[in-house]
DNA sequence: CTCTGTGCAAAGGATTTGCACTACG
DNA sequence: CGTAGTGCAAATCCTTTGCACAGAG
């Protein structure tokens, strides 16, 4: 799938949804697809920022509320200060996090979809996406003693 | 696995990994393991405070912060203020959350244990545990107009 | 034209930090 | 006994809220 489609998706999205596509949307759209990994929302109040003075905070976090309940955006958490967030490209995305020293890697994988169908049948829900975490140490930090 | 073996085993985990067992923490433990769903941090310093009066605030923050760096515990971020907290019976934990009214539904699954091993190999890394979230919206709010 | 979205500034909370004291091992 | 852990209170920082104005449809 190709990036400029999935931009124009998103934003249809916005709009199928009854939501209006303004510029400060489609600014932080921009931003969040430029960032790479895991941002904090000061990591992405600080890009929008840069990207375009005029956009205020309170709407950068209005924004991210607002792309997570459409499944665009997905928050986690890991330790320190604050939610991050992930975009969901096609709906997916795993990484593992290293408890020791916080960093993630990220990888491919679709073996899920089998069980999301099997759950949609049988929990009555409708599924947009996954969200996989494995945790444990790093290469690095599985050397260090204690571990 | 036995309730009662899991507390000891995180106990232990507690002192082969260097730390010390505390009043403190057998009471946080004992709260969390009473806990169900996916309490937030407020959730737990209140449900704290009712079993100990004299354990601080701070001390349930640096305990949660432990715990997580130990694997027995992993916060996620659902909306709305606050980190959540999932304990991790057996080192796995599923759940769907619905982005619309944000119930979530767990539910067993064991199909990832290949995948991690396929990925402790190929990564190098040393896997505790894992946690699956799909999203998606619930029966309910699936059948609402504009889902 | 109407109603949703925006920016600003201020309020409100949750989390973190520093320090003297306690108690685990 | 020594060091890790604790409780308290204050500081800090993130997020949310209220409101008047702007702009999308």
């Amino acid at each position: 799938m190709n990036i400029d489609t999935l931009h124009e998706q998103r934003l249809s999205l916005l709009r199928t949804s009854g939501n209006k596509i303004t510029d400060a949307r489609k600014t932080i759209l921009n931003v969040l697809e430029g960032l790479k990994g895991h941002p904090t929302s000061a990591q992405i109040v600080e890009a929008v920022r840069q990207h375009d003075q005029r956009i205020g905070r309170a709407s950068v976090f209005r924004t991210l509320d607002l792309f997570c309940q459409l499944g665009i955006l997905r928050p986690i958490y890991h330790e320190g200060g604050g939610a991050r967030y992930v975009l969901m490209p096609d709906g997916h995305h795993h990484h593992v996090v290293c408890l020791n020293c916080h960093c993630t890697i990220e990888f491919e994988d679709c073996a899920l979809d089998g069980l999301a169908h099997e759950l949609e049948t049988r929990l009555k829900v409708q599924l947009l996406g996954h969200l996989l975490e494995f945790y444990g140490y790093c290469e690095q930090c599985s050397l260090l003693p204690n571990k």
